[in-house]
DNA sequence: TTGTACGCGTTATCAT
DNA sequence: ATGATAACGCGTACAA
């Protein structure tokens, strides 16, 4: 059995109450008593027990994070930066991946609260509304969103917005045919909605055949998807993508397909990860800072945690659009510029 | 406050050991009650304290992965793995990130062990074998490790044969000056070993100007090691590297200096992740299946928490050779085929 | 079949 | 300054 708080009492002489305030710091006790207790601790190896220490405390010091898909390369990074403010304040981190399925979402919210954590981050949730609410109703939670959202800790980046602005980006560069690559078939996808919205102020068509919904977000699935597309609606000129993995499968898509990007074909993403830099033609996308994103939400729940009450507070991030290849709008789109290690189609 | 058993004892008129019994779905109980006690249960929403439950049981049904780099793509893969598993049976995984950093992997493993984790999975550790052997002694705890060890259960895959196979491929293409993109700079590194076990094994010179180590696995350091290596060392022909990461930086390089791969400089990496069949040249590696890894550390894991006493169990996994192109061993390495969707030398 | 009572390792409230 | 002791919420001998 581990060592307790009374193994360090007896060992010392002193009763648990007294090595339970050298413990924590807290109260006052005479200096010797302390170092023979300090001792003890070290030679006996204790280490006090959080869940005893949770139970009668109620609080826990962990926090989970739930996110959608540890692969996608936008999670990494968010996640290094919740967990890095959360280590600062003496917090651990539960990571939860939902495989994209808010059934199991759900289910980790279930256990979280029986795990007694302080506080819960979302990321992208596929929650809706009225199970956002009844979640938020138990326990202490902040969220990062793209669907609009008054109430709460909400750090929130406008993906409607950002659609829209890559896809006026194409229509602002000439294009007319416009395609999308989407995610999920859900009505109520703000970046789809952008996408529409964009069509729509600029007096184009919403033309079905020229969107392509896949469930689950992956390169492979991006290439599939544009192959589907240009079947559909092989007109198509311009394609803006939910994010950067399926864009950048679309780039696959065209290579393999003979459609030169950007002068065939223009793309553009969403998310920046690391690998839009790398590709050739470099990817035209909304650049979203992912670590700050964590840091940012990891503070909001700091603050929703030493909040009685409920806590309000919705910060707004802007994606910036990185202007770079794929769409042709780089004032040199010099091609001899490009390096030869290049994506391949498929393996 | 939460709800808790003795709320739902006292809505359905019976004893908390009679809720626990339901509960727990242990014991015999008359449907009747039964159904009482489920519905309160259902009604008051109420969920079992898990500290409570573990404070007495002295079990958590939560074990952590401590792993060294969340934005390297090996480590998401097999996290999923590890969960997958860890799922199936009930547990929940907390996920630890060490930066790379041995003092960061000890200080969550104390955490891990005020927190009462029924077991660890190292991936990778950073620890020297005395501080294993200390942290095993306290802990349950399986791990993947490339480095040789015969207690306790890991899942062993050889990175010294790895690298000496890499390594020897290239000499078996007839290369004589080949360098070597190294983590850290640890003697006991085995990769490392591999690589200069091959070199005397063909009888080759160990030349430290042909070797770069760098702290901290990135493509970019890659990028950065490989152009350093070619001041140091231009007369190299072959570069065999800690993973495919740095091999990938290195193609980079070689694209900018305008070294040709395969004809003037081959390439091989290690890990086999999802970029490395994307890039062209599609980069030569040793396979490793990592979403496998994570499914069998958890299981054996999974092992050693239901074992008293010691469990030992080593299980072999080879990693396997794929040859690609980066090494100009493939039959037809038709530039032909390469799609035009390349990686980019920089930003 | 069901209930009482104790203990898990802490923290915190009272005395002393 | 320090020590008994009562919670915290649950599982489980043991009793009924």
């Amino acid at each position: 059995m581990a060592v307790t708080i009374h193994d360090v009492a007896r060992e010392t002489g002193v009763s648990i109450r007294t090595v339970s305030r050298v413990v924590n710091g807290r109260g006052r006790v005479a200096e010797a008593t302390r170092q023979r207790v300090l001792a003890a601790v070290k030679e006996l190896g204790y280490r006090p027990n959080a869940l005893a220490r949770g139970l009668v405390s109620g609080k826990t010091l962990s926090v989970a994070v739930i996110i959608r898909q540890i692969t996608d390369p936008f999670f990494p990074e968010f996640v290094q930066g919740v967990e890095s403010v959360a280590r600062s304040q003496g917090y651990s981190v539960f990571l939860c991946n939902t495989n994209e399925d808010p059934q199991q979402e759900l289910a980790y919210i279930e256990a979280l609260s029986a795990k007694q954590v302080d506080g819960i981050i979302l990321c992208g949730t596929g929650l809706n509304t009225e199970q956002l609410d009844r979640v938020s109703a138990f326990h202490r939670l902040a969220m990062v969103t793209s669907r609009e959202r008054r109430e709460g800790a909400v750090v929130y980046f406008p993906g409607e917005a950002g659609l829209f602005e890559t896809t006026a980006h194409l229509i602002g560069l000439g294009h007319r045919a416009i395609g999308h690559l989407g995610w999920r078939t859900r009505a109520d996808g703000e970046r789809f909605a952008g996408y529409g919205r964009a069509l729509t102020e600029y007096g184009l068509e919403v033309d079905r055949r020229r969107i392509v919904f896949i469930p689950r977000v992956s390169i492979e699935a991006g290439r599939l998807a544009a192959r589907q597309l240009f079947e559909q609606a092989p007109e198509v000129t311009g394609i803006s993508c939910y994010n950067d993995l399926m864009a950048i499968g679309a780039l696959q898509a065209c290579a393999e397909l003979g459609r030169r990007v950007p002068q065939d074909v223009a793309v553009v993403g969403f998310d920046d990860i690391p690998l839009a830099s790398l590709v050739t033609p470099a990817l035209t996308t909304m650049h979203v800072p992912r670590y700050k994103l964590g840091e940012m939400v990891m503070c909001l729940l700091l603050q929703v945690m030493t909040t009685e009450g409920p806590y309000d507070e919705q910060l707004y991030v802007q994606p910036q659009l990185v202007i770079r290849e794929s769409c042709g709008a780089c004032g040199r789109g010099d091609a001899s510029f490009s390096s030869p290690v290049k994506l391949k189609g498929r393996r």
